[in-house]
Order: C-alpha cells, then sequence, then structure tokens
DNA sequence: TAAATAGTGTCTTTAAGACATTATCGC
DNA sequence: GCGATAATGTCTTAAAGACACTATTTA
C-alpha cells in the first residue's frame, strides 16, 4: 500500500505534492563544527534526528523559509546564508514527490544559544542516524564551508563583528580540522584582503593585548588573494 | 485577471505548479564560450530565447530531465553535468508556481553539431533578451565554469579524450577570456595532476608534433595542487 | 618577575612569471 | 633550408613554510 500524497494541477498534470526548505546550521563550538539537528516527532522518520526544515508556502521565496525556520528553531537569524543545492529524486521522501532546496546557514558562535525546542548542537564528525537524505545534506553543507573558508568572506558569518587573529584563527581550525602556524595564519588572512585592522585591542587574561580585526566587507565577497591560475602574457614580441 | 496554474495536494495543501529543469549547456567555438539557446514559441516570452528546459516528471530525477532535454534538443548527451542551483522565486514563472533546478552540462566541441530544431549557439557575452530568469541562470552557469576550471577537472566535458596541450589551451582560453603563455600553462596544468601524457603524438600540419595528453580521471575530481591555505603545524616543541 | 598570550621579523623553500632556446614537422 | 608549431630550460620574482624572537598583559 501506498500513502503518498500527490498533487495535480490546474492544468490536469501531476505535480510536486509539496516543496520543502531546509537550513544545514553550522558552527563552531569548543574546538569542533556543529550542526544544529531536532528530534524528529512523526513519521516518517520519527524518532530520528533531522534537519530543521519545512514546507515552503506559494508566496515565500525559499530563502524565507529556510530562514524561518531557522528562527522558529533557534531564536537568531542566520548571519549568512546561501544556497547549498536542491535534492528533488522522487523517493528521496516517503511521503511523496517532494523536492528541497538546502542552504547553507552560519551563526556567530556567540549568539548560540542553550537548546530550545529540543534542538541540539551535534559535531558533524559524530552524527546519529539522520531522517531522509539529511545525513547528504550535511556533509554537503560542511564540505562547501570548507571549500570556501580560504577564498571567501564566508568566515562572517562564524564571527563577531570585531575578533581577534587567535579568535578567527580557532575558528578556522574547528572548520578544517587542522591547526594552523599562528604568525602565518596572521599573514595569510591579512593578506587575503577580507579583513582589516581597527586600530583597537582587547586585553582580558594574561598576556598581550590581542588586535581587533573586522572583515573589509560583510556582504559575500571572493578573497582577493592571487593564488592563481597560470600567468597571461604580457610581453610579446 | 490572473490565469496561472494552480495545484493543490491530496492532504490539502497549495503544492508547486511544477517543477523543471534546465541545461547551461555551454562549449567553446571559435575561441568564444557559447550558450545553447532555443527558440520559445509559445507564451509567456513567446519570441524571446530560452535555455532548453522542460517539466520534470514525477519518476525522473532532475538530471535525467535535464539529460533528457539536452538530448531532444542537440541529439548528444552531456559529457559533464552538475547541478548549479535552483530557482524558485514564487513569481520567476508568470505561468504560476514552478521552481527550476539548473544544470550546468559541458559537451566536447568536437561533437557539436549545426543546429537542429532551431537551436543555436550564442556568445555568452552576445546574449538577446532571455525569457524567463534565465539571463541569470546563464551567467551562475559561466561564473561556474570559471571558478571551477583550474581547481577541478571540469574541463573533461569540454575536451576529447585525448587532446594537445595547445588545444586545452585555447580551451581554457575560450572559457577564462585571457591569453596564457604557452609554455607556463603547460607546466600549470602538468603540475595540477589532473592530466598525463600518453606517450602518444599527433602530427597534421606543418610544426613539431603534438604530444597527446588524457584526464587521469574522467569522473569529476578536484586538483591536487597545493596552492593553498596556510601552513599547518609541523614541528613545535 | 614569571607565566601566558599576542605580535614581528626573517631565513628557507617552493611555485609562478617571463621569456630564450631547442626540437620537429610540411613544403 | 624555411616558416610554422610544439616542447624544454632557466633566470627572476613572489608567496608560503618554519620558525626564533620581541612585546604586553595578569597573577
Amino acid at each position: 500500500m501506498s500513502n503518498r500524497i500527490t498533487a495535480r494541477n490546474s492544468a490536469g498534470f501531476t505535480a510536486p505534492a509539496g516543496m520543502t526548505a531546509v537550513p544545514v546550521v553550522l558552527a563552531p563550538l569548543s574546538g569542533r563544527l556543529h550542526v544544529l539537528l531536532v528530534p524528529r516527532s512523526e513519521d516518517p522518520f520519527a524518532g530520528t534526528w533531522v534537519l530543521p526544515g519545512g514546507f515552503m508556502s506559494p508566496d515565500e521565496r525559499p530563502e524565507e523559509t529556510a530562514q524561518r525556520k531557522l528562527t522558529e528553531k533557534t531564536g537568531v537569524g542566520a548571519v549568512y546564508l546561501e544556497q547549498l543545492q536542491s535534492y528533488a529524486d522522487p523517493d528521496r521522501d516517503p511521503r511523496g514527490w517532494i523536492p528541497t532546496i538546502a542552504y547553507l546557514a552560519l551563526i556567530d558562535a556567540a549568539v548560540l544559544r542553550p537548546d530550545e525546542h529540543g534542538a541540539r548542537w551535534v559535531p558533524v564528525d559524530r552524527l546519529p542516524a539522520l531522517g531522509f537524505d539529511h545525513a547528504r545534506i550535511v556533509a554537503d553543507g560542511v564540505e562547501r564551508l570548507r571549500g570556501k573558508l580560504w577564498w571567501s568572506n564566508i568566515a562572517v558569518g562564524l564571527l563577531p563583528e570585531r575578533f581577534t587573529m587567535p579568535q578567527a584563527r580557532r575558528v578556522f581550525e574547528a572548520i578544517s580540522g587542522v591547526t594552523y602556524e599562528p604568525s602565518n595564519f596572521r599573514r595569510e588572512l591579512e593578506q587575503s584582503g577580507l579583513v582589516r585592522a581597527t586600530g583597537r585591542t582587547v586585553r582580558g587574561g594574561p598576556g598581550r593585548p590581542a588586535a581587533l580585526y573586522e572583515f573589509a566587507d560583510r556582504r559575500p565577497a571572493w578573497s582577493l588573494r592571487r593564488s592563481r591560475p597560470p600567468a597571461t602574457v604580457r610581453h610579446r614580441t
């Protein structure tokens, strides 16, 4: 027996049963990259963890759906939201033909709040079994974040407005899973053209005060670093 | 008056009126990057040029739709097909709520055939007015291709199975719009780890015969070149 | 003043830029 | 042998790797 939801449009053709949007919310927590999951109470996949997505309404742009679902589950807006990709195989959802558009959503680690609504932060390398094709979607989100980390200002979403080099370094390390040599890290990030010193410093614990930096542009942007497709012709006789 | 198509699912909710897939078929032709367009005869946008997409059926994976539409229009299969992204704003299609998934499709310049079915190759920097949001989709496709050119083996889709360095160089130049210095081009492409010499050569016109290369892997892969996120810690006491 | 943390300077290594030179064809 | 095209070699320049060292804080 199949109790799949079906749909038909006013021209008589079969239509998708619905359309969903899911944010893959990532944040570095205690040195490791985490993803925000919610428990699923209904079938299918009751009892598993899933991404906090939901159905789009016909008057909503998909980013709005992703943003709305995120806010409902965490109370925060995403600092950074970009489309990941769509998953539309006919059998990806047992309920019927329901394509989904996945979004990568990044929020400042500082504004994270303890779980409400049962939502939970889970390390991306320790995922439980997820419902639907959400494990694949999380993997795609992590890959995108890692891939763009040094080539764009995507980290805007993961750092506060002003931050120190060591702070940025710890965030980058949590995402990439490697340990950077501090002085080279500083040089690379400065040379990337993505950040600039504010001239201010912070002190707190022991040690020399750290200089505060900010992103030159908080809108999505690519790194200015020139590494580097092959040389173009300059002088040729 | 609105004659938009609407749809409702068996659970009583509004559903998308349909779902489409569109391939952005790119190929270098006579030194310039071209995109495959078809004339649109029906409203909306009758008389404009559009991408050769079409409606998905409920039992079809979206890549299959994109591939099928491509074959219907050109008679060839894509060598390379990757999802670009989705466009799902409620008002993107005057006919109704019809999200679309766009695909980047690359085909070997050698198997291109003269236009059939009225399809036409148009230089991407000389586009006429396109219907729907297809101008934006083409731009996104071109950007993706350019962005991945040196960092992946995406050029697999644009070159024959065996190719010479000058041949590859001309293809790369058509895509990026710059002129590469031949010997450095060779060095970079060899060092990328993406291609290897076959040991064979071709002769034809005048001049020294060119060595034939092939891609080490024809499946999607990233370049091995190490350029380069900052150094990781090696020796620390 | 010691421990802790942040920041600077610099030498080495590697990759890219810019050619000049050499090799091998068809005519 | 000559023009045409492909391939190799090499010197210069720039960026990344690998630290040692200096600067400021709190306890």
